[in-house]
DNA sequence: CTAACTGCAAAATGTTTGCTCAATA
DNA sequence: TATTGAGCAAACATTTTGCAGTTAG
């Protein structure tokens, strides 16, 4: 888990200002347990009594993806998710009929896929992403 | 690669026609050497002189979906995208540069991660996507 | 003939932009 | 008080829907 006070220092040394709405998105994403969309972050404020309108939320997102805060992914709907950048390469498993999203941990796999795909390719690999679509135990 | 008369003839047997619009994208489809969003099916009819409007072109990718003869996927961007269900398990590689996109044979492949996130999540597996992101030779 | 299909216009999502006003540091 | 950030309305892009008219078989 990323330290919310050390996020805090890195925005204000880069010349940024810590206000309601950011700091306010930063804690949700700090409590997340699965990557969240603008529209999911508007709501999850809404029921904080927060209101942030919602390109502000979107430029948020936007500004924290740039400063490496958060990172940017797709479950394979065609939203937008973000989710914290952590160190630790993780994947996501997603449940078919509920939608729920949880996160793996899982360093050092595909490797074996990844050379394969360098050799046949001739792509220089830069990074993967990895989904698994499957029914959750609360659907089964 | 698929047999076209053979997937006529599938449609044909479910009751359903085959109209110019459907005759057109399914050979489409057989040609394309990477998945295809509506609108670059639209754009494609388009070039050939085919005049499809794009709410059939929505209808159409769904009515194949649905038939079992397209499969939808994501490509990290947020468009829908679509490419012949074939029996032989495939991922992609998409270019960071110019968005290029390749399609990577790999028959058994993360079988070891797939094994841990079943006994970790308790999810029943159905399915899995890997992308791999990276610079194409003609990027280098 | 008739159910499957098409096109058009309009709505529904999700996201971005221009502009002016507000608030942090 | 200077510059970053917020809010609003409107534009945009992709996808969906309702309905009236067309066509394959």
């Amino acid at each position: 888990m990323l330290n919310i006070s050390e996020i805090i220092r890195r925005i204000r040394s880069g010349g940024y200002r810590i206000t309601k709405a950011r700091e306010a998105i930063i804690t949700i994403f700090a409590k997340a347990k699965a990557p969240l969309s603008a529209g999911e972050i508007e709501k999850t404020l809404k029921g904080m009594g927060v209101h942030i309108n919602k390109t502000t939320v979107y430029r948020e997102v936007d500004f924290l993806k740039a400063e490496g805060v958060l990172k940017e992914l797709s479950l394979g709907d065609n939203i937008r998710r973000y989710e914290f950048r952590t160190d630790n390469h993780h994947h996501h498993i997603i449940c078919i009929k509920c939608n729920k999203v949880e996160c793996i941990d899982m360093p050092e796999c595909v490797e074996k896929e990844e050379k394969i795909v360098s050799k046949r390719s001739r792509f220089k690999i830069i990074d993967h992403s990895l989904k698994f679509y499957g029914v959750c135990p609360g659907c089964m």
